[in-house]
DNA sequence: GAGTGGTCTAGACCACTGT
DNA sequence: CAGTGGTCTAGACCACTCC
């Protein structure tokens, strides 16, 4: 639990912030709009330069604010949120049963991460490694069995700013049939993972996705380009096939502030 | 984006926070351990006292440490956390069809939101209200049409922190023919919304939720009892009826910290 | 060049934690 | 009680923005 000061009085820092917070929600600052200065905050609350600063920083740390080296801080501007859904699963294995010249429109790194391959920098890197514990737990197999280990970046080549990231991990013994699939020269591999799966025999029947939230570390922030205040959604993926065997585990992060994780579940008919 | 300093050297509180994370990323410092007091951090680091108290605000933020007053800061436990999955969608569909004493055993608080009532006090607020702009383009009503607005809060009595927060919206023409729907009294309804809307002719076809992430304000972070540096999780949820209609819209909340939100897709067979 | 906020130092008071 | 970190003041330097 966080410390709470016990003083009669709120600290100073969280009565400023809390008053331009609700400044904020009226409508009486708008996204984009200047805050006060630090010296007019300090002014109007009677407080010293640091503690109008400590309050900024509180506004910045809830996502409300953004910019101001040089100039005041300005109103956040929600950027144009991308919606991720759960229905791409469905659509890609329609497409999997397709020509290749249907699905070399789409490749592992567009379904998977749910952006364009235009204009961004892809890196992909193909390892074979340990399972380790975990991961071997979840699929069934002994720890020191291998796993192809597949982790996928895009960057923006101008800002330098990451745009989209996952690694994934299948047992070898199941693709050991097609030995092109452990060769990450052949990305990006078209119609996706669930095509690749297809090669060596294997159906899928449903996805498993947790979804959480975490904050950044300062080294995240800066390598995606984020505002303080803004929290990652962390998705850890199970593909699950027909015969109820884990087959792949992915994880994959998206900056909260441009980023809807949609879901669909489908109900049985009455 | 945020402001990064251009100096040749990185600020000392950045480092200081930094060399920290890097020593629990690394097992050094477990979950539980007592961070270094701020005066040894002053040494180590040969900064001033505000200094080093900045590189723990930053490391509040990122969600690695709590506690602190009076004591040294501690690496962060992990709570438990607790999985809500959407198959309780599909099982509460099941449930509707069954006698009553067997539904009787889920109300509507436990099935939208997850939690027992078990030791917890549950606060509901019934209203009826236009549905406004955003409101009448989802439901296809119009913005004066009046809707029934159902807000639910669980709070632990004993700390007063709040558990669970939901506040859902049905167009009010649609549940006329019920006007028990309308009482708040009824609760905790047997066998959830969806039953409710079954003794209106309703049946559901699917669930729609979109899942984005935020850091909470300072008043939410005192409401729900979260550490600094713990993001909220946010359900914004549509029920589509059989015709294809919206029949509620839902917004709940949850703690990223002890939440972990699970998706189930099922894929259709080959 | 004037004004801005980010970072830093030095020193103080207070509430809280342990013994 | 001594030690801790949270809050606050006062004052300084710097990089950045805008004129």
């Amino acid at each position: 639990m966080e410390p709470q000061p016990t003083t009669v009085e709120r600290p100073k820092q969280l009565q400023i912030a809390d008053d331009i917070r609700i400044r904020i929600e009226r409508g009486e600052l708008r996204p984009g709009d200047s805050l006060p200065t630090l010296q007019e905050i300090c002014r109007q609350w009677s407080c010293s330069m640091n503690s109008g600063r400590a309050a900024i920083t509180l506004l910045r740390e809830q996502g409300l604010i953004s910019g101001g080296r040089g100039k005041a801080p300005t109103v956040r501007m929600t950027p144009r949120m991308v919606t991720r859904s759960s229905e791409r699963h469905r659509e890609e294995k329609l497409r999997v049963l397709l020509p290749e010249d249907e699905r070399r429109k789409l490749g592992v790194a567009e379904t998977d991460m749910g952006t364009s391959l235009d204009e961004l920098r892809l890196s992909v890197s193909y390892d074979v490694v340990p399972a380790g514990e975990e991961l071997a737990e979840q699929f069934g197999i002994g720890p020191a069995d291998e796993v192809l280990r597949r982790a996928y970046e895009l960057n923006d080549p101008e800002s330098g700013r990451r745009e989209a990231w996952s690694v994934s991990f299948i047992p070898r013994d199941l693709i050991v049939g097609n030995p092109a699939l452990l060769d990450a020269e052949n990305e990006p591999w078209p119609g996706g993972t669930q095509h690749q799966l297809h090669t060596v025999g294997i159906e899928l029947a449903r996805f498993i996705e947790d979804v959480t939230a975490q904050m950044p570390t300062t080294v995240d922030r800066q390598r995606w380009g984020l505002d303080r205040g803004v929290p990652l959604l962390r998705i850890r993926r199970a593909a699950v096939d027909v015969h109820d065997h884990v087959v792949e585990l992915s994880n994959a992060d998206f900056p909260a502030d441009r980023t809807r994780l949609q879901f669909v579940t489908d109900l049985p008919r009455w």
